[in-house]
DNA sequence: TTTAGGG
DNA sequence: CCCTAAA
């Protein structure tokens, strides 16, 4: 709702803070939510290396050494994004946030199929082919952190903003080849009950979207149009077109693309330790299916702008464009929009956007020669320049260039209004108390965000409604904002000494 | 840490 | 949104 509302300026309408501001150093940090970023960004050496640290505690005498050089061989030019798995405490100290929960099915445990019980350990990798071929050789198997009633609750997840991977929330994360452990560890049966619920759960789960973060899958093949698509679910070939494309000719350059990144929402699996480790990993793809094939489809992002046409070919986007593969993008997103989220309601779904590596493949007579010297199949990490947000851009060669921008998550109406109502009463040099009167419960803005949208606000408000892009703001809150804005860089420097002033005297009483 | 501005 | 000089 848009209030009409007439302003006083003046200094009736300048508002002294609540109660005299301590110094700086000791004011309340409402603002720390940030402050664990960059501690979150830790990179897949240092999450390897965590690994290393685990398997050398649990006593794996046994391949010690080709361990640790195996881990950090992964980090190296080779490297990518193991599964991440947390051994975590029972689902009732874990929260709220409790997506697939499948459980309860101690009391049916029908016999298992023996092609799936002959399902070999490693078999859980997921993408981790280039240690396929290790057996797993536990001969004592690690400590798991189990459940009280005997479950395992597996916990995939990339969690919170831009993190690729870490130790956080007393939740260990670990490595594909700790997965492998412990899984070896233990004796998990399950039976049909478990993929049932994993449906029955499904609408759960999605209503879980909240706590649903990025997991990444790291993928390193290159992905060929031409390939055989047997295994395209697998190795994303199917993005590319078929010979049944129009525009497909043979004589066609093709484009190489390569998912380097793929995320998935994150979710939660409770299994019993009686489950086999089939089951685990029937349930794991049934809920990743479930994710891809329900309420996702793919968007396709190029230079920041999202392509709508479906029907145009790569040619015509510009896709093919060598200097435009820098910028393209695929975006999971959700298929019906939804609702405006309240403010402060994370939108999670916009945030499944994958890292992709590109690559031009100009026809074998082509000169491949413009890399100079480089190879021009060499490999080039791109941010996935969604919607909102994706990987900073990368150069593969370093592990910790993982450092992921931030979503875009554009401002509701609703926001707009608060942010000018606040910056009405506060002025523009006061970020810090506009974020704590207006957005105090939004998490995600930052007073520099607050800021800044200040700043596309008044610019918006002085461009005219035809250069206006996004969600439209009402007239009446653009003209709010010039009046407010004229009024505050007129009085500003006077009104910050004033308050200066009685900040002072405050201090002093 | 917060402000202020450029990128 | 990011980055960062300055305060």
């Amino acid at each position: 709702m848009v209030l009409q509302k007439r302003l006083e300026y003046g200094f009736s309408g300048y508002q002294l803070p609540p109660t005299p501001r301590a110094p700086r150093t000791a004011r309340k940090r409402a603002l720390s939510g940030k402050k664990n970023e960059d501690q979150n960004r830790m990179c897949a050496f240092d999450l390897l290396a965590t690994v290393a640290g685990e398997l050398l505690h649990e006593g794996d005498k046994l391949n010690q050494e080709e361990t640790i050089k195996k881990e950090e061989n992964i980090c190296d030019n080779k490297s990518f994004f193991l599964s991440e798995i947390i051994s975590k405490a029972p689902v009732s100290d874990s929260g709220p946030a409790s997506g697939i929960t499948v459980s309860d099915f101690s009391e049916s445990v029908p016999s298992i199929p023996e092609s799936l019980e002959n399902c070999k350990i490693e078999d859980i990798q997921i993408n981790d082919k280039e240690m396929t071929n290790e057996a797993p050789t536990n001969g004592k198997p690690p400590p798991v952190n189990n459940n009280l009633d005997g479950n395992v609750d597996v916990v995939i997840r990339d969690d919170d903003e831009n993190s690729c991977g870490c130790t956080q929330n007393n939740k260990t994360f670990i490595g594909d080849r700790r997965i492998r452990r412990l899984l070896a560890s233990k004796q998990w049966k399950v039976g049909p009950k478990l993929n049932e619920d994993v449906y029955r759960n499904k609408k759960t789960f999605y209503k879980h979207q909240r706590s649903i973060r990025d997991y990444p899958f790291k993928k390193r093949k290159l992905y060929q149009f031409d390939h055989n698509p047997s295994n395209s679910l697998e190795d994303g070939s199917s993005l590319g077109p078929t010979s049944q494309d129009p525009a497909f000719q043979p004589q066609d350059s093709h484009v190489k693309l390569k998912i380097k990144s793929f995320r998935v929402p994150e979710f939660f699996i409770e299994i019993p330790e009686t489950a086999t480790v089939s089951s685990l990993k029937r349930t794991v793809m049934e809920a990743v299916t479930a994710i891809f094939s329900g309420e996702l489809h793919v968007g396709v992002m190029l230079q920041g702008k999202r392509i709508r046409d479906d029907n145009k070919t790569l040619l015509q986007t510009g896709i093919c464009h060598d200097n435009k593969l820098d910028a393209l993008g695929f975006t999971l997103e959700p298929n019906k929009l939804q609702e405006d989220p309240p403010p402060g309601t994370p939108t999670s779904f916009t945030r499944y956007s994958n890292e992709i590596v590109t690559t031009k493949n100009v026809n074998e007579s082509d000169h491949e020669s413009n890399r100079s010297g480089l190879d021009s199949r060499a490999l080039v990490a791109v941010p996935a320049t969604s919607g909102g947000g994706g990987a900073l851009a990368v150069r593969k060669s370093k592990c910790a260039e993982v450092a992921q921008r931030r979503i875009r998550r554009p401002f509701s109406v609703s926001e707009v209004e608060a942010l000018v109502e606040a910056v009405e009463k506060l002025g523009t040099g006061r970020w810090r108390d506009v974020k704590l009167r207006a957005f105090d419960d939004a998490k995600h803005r930052t007073y520099v965000d607050l800021k800044d949208k200040w700043k596309t606000l008044v610019h918006t408000a002085r461009i005219s409604p035809q250069q206006r892009r996004g969600e439209p703001v009402p007239q009446e809150l653009l003209d709010r904002v010039l009046t407010a804005h004229g009024y505050w860089s007129h009085h500003q420097a006077k009104n910050q000494f004033k308050h200066q002033q009685q900040t002072q005297i405050c201090r002093l009483l």
